[in-house]
DNA sequence: GCCGATTATGTAATCGATTACACGAATTGA
DNA sequence: TCAATTCGTGTAATCGATTACATAATCGGC
């Protein structure tokens, strides 16, 4: 039935190019400790045989998993997709396996991350997961794991890690601007979940920059979200319910806003007519949402490959650079949801 | 800095508890060739020790990979979080690690998916996608792995793999009968791109249905789309231009019944008052969607365990089972979005 | 009390790569 | 011309498990 023809090893090749296995596995990895002609006649002879590395052959001799562990919160959220793609791109090239978990259905336990790095599963980690406990990442820096993780777009605030993530200040300030621009003064904004890091820098970039527009500002023109739909909606509820409404909104996620737009429909008012409705991420959807979101552009696929180039380098050469924090450019993206203020 | 304390390996087990390594590894893999004294203080070594088995190892000795790979069209699509989850949660006794890869971002080579089982990266595939080419699962038969790869939700026609799907055309049945409880008559279909085996069979469901119940049909009412938002804007567009519209709308997915009615409300019409709109995956904003909308959920967790129980059970004893077609019970899920008709 | 069967355990080969070390040949410099 | 390098390659140990085979101990039946 399945005939499973056995692979050709390392020592097929060698035979076949009547030279030692040293030398097949040099021209493998080392080439230049190869003299020409024998370097040729292996790569002949690797081509005959048609031979392929066995990796874990190479992983348990190396002491490597050959495998990176990515930790996102939530598999489900659009927004992670291109982030996704553009850490597979980044470690194509490499011999790594990426290993993608989601933290919210697979909750990860005390001593689980540690764990993974002590049985050798694997050799590094990129979270997307703000909210790793403080613990877990103490294990895994007691266990000298400590240079081989590295966060992308949420953080662990007050740990040493490496960050990548967006400029999401900046973004907020650009929101912000973009409807200052259009001659919106009253401005309300829905934030992220409280204790979020991105909630933080976002709402920060709001107050500082309506601060040095000038703009009015009320408390309840703040208004608390967890970044999905229905807080979204919720939002539109209170709006609905203000005596003084903002003529426009900045929400802290494209999701948040799809909520809102709903909601504030619902309850009869014209979006962008009304109040016009900035978002945050440019998620798929945006662009086909009714009316096309208004929104700030992170650049996700970049993210991703920025985070598994650090990675990469942490893992050729452990210890070597510093952690620290680079924040990408991010882009207003003009679109039909926001318009000039009456 | 980084201690990295060395991990204990079988042998320090040995010594510790004054036996050899095959005692050892026999009291992990088979306790019962082990008398009852020696294992008691096996079992009190590896705690000593804290000693964690190396699957790197472990692996090369078995010829196995200890990994399996997941294939998604779009990591994007919120309905597969669902599935991913279950996948991983089936995946979680064993000691297979589970990468996953979006095919759509990571297009698949020819000769890719044979190759991650030939270089020994993989035991296993569980493919989301339909999409596979027959040529590349032919080298994988060929390789002998053909009886290590099921499919979920899609399949490959005329491919003899185990696929567990739900029962799309059942799905159908039950949203056309739905609406017609509802006294809705004139009925449309908003289908899934050509050549998808989930569109057919939907559609099937449809016009079988629709047969039995003596409803009206005309070609128009069956709208070709693509399962995406877009698609629902543009069927939207379309009924808006129809001399004869439909009173209700059963689409092939959730998202395209987002863009559906945001396009239909957009064109003036009311939903669910002028026409109502049924989907089908029931996926998580489903519920909050503005109107919430009436659907036909998949149970995507179980959908993901039952992939995952499947191929384990292959791996287990390989090419003992055949491979068969098992669907799963999928429930209509009545919400705002279908109303009785005028 | 003896012999075959059973049970428990150890010895050592094995999986397929990498690499420290050794060695002979070629090259260099004085 | 000889010693010191450098270069190219092979030998064999090694990574950490599993397991076929061998051996010693125990048991049962007669």
């Amino acid at each position: 039935m399945s005939k499973k023809p056995k692979p050709a090893t390392i020592q097929d090749v060698a035979l076949a190019a009547l030279v030692s296995t040293a030398t097949v596995s040099r021209v493998l990895s080392n080439p230049d400790l190869v003299s020409k002609s024998t370097r040729v006649a292996v790569l002949e002879a690797i081509r005959e045989t048609g031979y392929r590395v066995n990796q874990a052959a190479r992983n348990l001799r190396m002491q490597r998993a050959g495998a990176v562990l990515v930790l996102v919160p939530n598999l489900g959220k659009p927004f992670y997709s291109g982030i996704l793609a553009g850490i597979s791109e980044g470690f194509a090239g490499s011999d790594y396996a990426v290993l993608i978990t989601d933290t919210e259905s697979n909750p990860l336990q005390e001593e689980t991350l540690a764990g993974y790095f002590r049985d050798g599963r694997i050799d590094g980690a990129i979270s997307l997961d703000g909210g790793i406990p403080s613990t877990a990442l103490q294990q895994c820096v007691t266990y000298g794991a400590g240079d081989r993780i590295v966060f992308l777009c949420e953080w662990v605030e007050g740990e040493a890690f490496p960050v990548i993530s967006s400029d999401n200040a900046e973004g907020a300030r650009l929101a912000i601007r973009h409807l200052h621009d259009l001659g919106h003064k009253k401005i309300a904004h829905v934030t992220g979940p409280d204790g979020n890091v991105l909630t933080t820098a976002r709402r920060e970039g709001v107050v500082e920059e309506r601060t040095r527009l000038g703009l009015p500002a009320r408390p309840e023109w703040i208004i608390r979200g967890d970044f999905s739909l229905e807080s979204g909606h919720d939002a539109a509820r209170r709006i609905l319910a203000m005596d003084d409404r903002p003529t426009a909104v900045f929400c802290a996620a494209d999701m948040v806003a799809f909520g809102l737009i709903s909601g504030l429909v619902a309850g009869g008012l014209k979006v962008p007519g009304d109040i016009s409705v900035v978002g945050f991420d440019d998620i798929e959807m945006s662009g086909s949402y009714v009316p096309a979101l208004t929104t700030i552009r992170q650049d996700r696929h970049q993210l991703g490959r920025r985070a598994a180039e650090v990675l990469l380098g942490q893992l050729a050469n452990p210890g070597k650079e510093l952690p620290m924090k680079s924040a990408l450019p991010v882009e207003l993206v003009t679109r039909a949801s926001s318009a000039p203020a009456n």
